[in-house]
DNA sequence: CAACAGAAACATGTCATACAGGTTTTTGAG
DNA sequence: CTCAAAAACCTGTATGACATGTTTCTGTTG
C-alpha cells in the first residue's frame, strides 16, 4: 500500500472526492471498458484507508452520474455512456431559471441541423426506416398528444443515432427531458388540426430527405421545423 | 407528514433514488434559486422516514452532479449551473473508448461555428476585448505550450460566453477537459514555428471578425481553425 | 442600551458495527 | 461428472457515536 498522499494534501477536499478520483483513476489506469467490474467497496476501503461510508458515498456519486452501474449483491461495473447526468444538469438549469427553454431550443437547432445532415449522409437503411417509422407513427396517433410527443422525441433521437456520432446522441437525448415538459405547450398553440398536420408533414419531409440522402434539403426542413417550434413556444409566452 | 407513497411503489428503485427525487422535487416545488438553502439531512431523514445514511448518499449524489453545494457545518444550497457532471460524462466516454476525440471535435466544430457567429452579433465591447486578449496572450506565451493551451481554452470559452446562451457555455466548457488531454498532441504535430504561428494567427482572425461584428467571416475562420486542428490530430494518429 | 465573548444548538464529516437480502463460489453428496 | 445445498462475498439500510464547523442565543460588560 502506498501513502495515498495524505499529509501533503493542503486543506482537505474531503475524503469522498478523493475516493471518487481514486475510482475514476482506477478505471483509467486499468483501461476498463463498459461492463467491466470495479473493486468491491471493502477492497476500496482497505486501499484508501477510509471507512466504508466514504467509499460508498463515492460509488453512489459515480452511480448518480451514471458512470458506473450498481446493483445489490453484485460488484459495481463500468457503465455504458448514458445521458442521465446531463439531463439532470439541464433540467436543474431550467427549474432554477438559470437557462430558458428558448435557449435550449437554440442549442437543439444548432445541433440538429448538423445531425440531420450527417444522418442523410451516413444513415443505414434500417436507420432511415426507423426515422420514417417514427414520423408515420406521429401521424397515426395524432389524436393523443402525449403519444405524438413520444414519437417526436424518438424521431429526433433516431436522427441523432443515424449521425453515427454518440456525442450528438448524448446531447440530443439529454434535451429530451426538457422537451417532455414543454412539448405540449407548443402543440396546443397550434390551434387548428391543419397546423398540427402541417407540423407532422414537416417531420415526414425531413425523413424523406434523409432517405434520399440529401443533407442540404434535410437541414433546410429541420431549420424550418425548429423555427416554427420556437415561434409556437414564444407565442405561448415561454420566455 | 404524508404517506410519501410507500406501499404502491412497485418493485424498489432503491431508497436513495427516491430521496434524490424528493430533493430535486423540493427544489422544483419550492421554486428555489441558486444559493437558496435546502432542508438539513435530519429534516429530510424525518420527512422521508429513512436513515441518515440514505439521505446523505442522496445529497452527496446531487453534490457530485453539482446540482447542490455542500460544506461542513452549513446546510446544502442550490448550486449555480456548473459543468462538472457533463465534463465527467464526456471524459468517461473517452477513457472507456465509447467515444473518440475526433467525434468530440466534430461536435465542438458544430457548436462553435454557432457560438462564434452569435458572439459576433451579440458580444459586448468587454467580451470582444476579452476574446482578443486571450488571442494576444497566446502569441505572447508561445514558448510554453501549456500556457498557450490555457489561453486557447479561455479563448473558446470566452466566445461561448459572448454568445449569451449559457447552454452553449456549458457544453463548450464541458469539452475543455478533453481538450486539455489532446491539445498538446495537435501542437506537436505542427512541427514548424511557422505552423504554430499560423495557428495563432487563425485565432486572431476570429477575434477580429467578432470585433467587427461579422458573423459570416467569424464562422469561416472558425471552420478553418477546426479543420486544421482535426487534421493535426488525425496526422498524429488520434482515431 | 449596545457590543461582544462564550456557550449552546445545530449542521455536516467520518467511523464502527450490525444485519437483511442478493450473488457468486465452494463444497459435498449422489 | 452433475447438481443442489452451503458458505463466502457483496451491496442496501439502520443506528449510534464523536469530531469539527457554523449559527444562534445569552449573559455580561462597557
Amino acid at each position: 500500500m502506498q501513502e495515498h498522499t495524505d499529509p501533503p494534501d493542503g486543506p482537505s477536499p474531503g475524503l469522498v472526492s478523493t475516493a471518487i478520483q481514486a475510482i475514476t483513476q482506477h478505471i483509467r489506469s486499468e483501461g476498463l471498458a463498459a461492463g467491466d467490474p470495479l473493486p468491491s467497496e471493502a477492497a476500496m476501503t482497505r486501499q484508501l484507508n477510509v471507512s466504508r461510508t466514504v467509499v460508498r458515498e463515492a460509488f453512489r456519486s459515480l452511480s448518480a452520474m451514471r458512470l458506473i452501474d450498481m446493483s445489490a449483491g453484485r460488484r459495481a461495473t463500468v457503465a455504458k455512456l448514458d445521458t442521465g447526468a446531463m439531463s439532470m444538469v439541464i433540467e436543474h438549469g431550467i427549474t432554477t431559471q438559470q437557462i430558458s427553454v428558448q435557449q435550449v431550443y437554440d442549442v437543439r437547432r444548432t445541433i440538429e441541423m448538423r445531425t440531420v445532415a450527417l444522418a442523410a449522409l451516413r444513415r443505414t437503411n434500417a436507420e432511415a426506416a426507423a426515422i420514417a417509422q417514427s414520423a408515420r407513427l406521429m401521424r397515426e396517433s395524432c389524436k393523443s398528444p402525449e403519444t405524438v410527443m413520444e414519437h417526436d422525441i424518438a424521431f429526433h433521437e433516431a436522427i441523432a443515432a443515424a449521425s453515427h456520432n454518440p456525442v450528438f446522441s448524448l446531447i440530443v437525448t439529454a434535451f429530451s427531458g426538457v422537451t417532455r415538459r414543454t412539448w405540449v405547450i407548443g402543440w396546443r398553440t397550434r390551434s387548428s388540426d391543419e397546423d398540427q398536420l402541417k407540423m407532422i408533414k414537416g417531420h415526414e419531409d425531413i425523413a424523406d430527405a434523409i432517405l434520399k440522402g440529401d443533407p442540404r434539403l434535410a437541414a433546410e426542413h429541420m431549420a424550418e421545423h425548429f423555427d416554427k417550434s420556437v415561434k409556437a413556444l414564444i407565442d405561448a409566452g415561454i420566455a
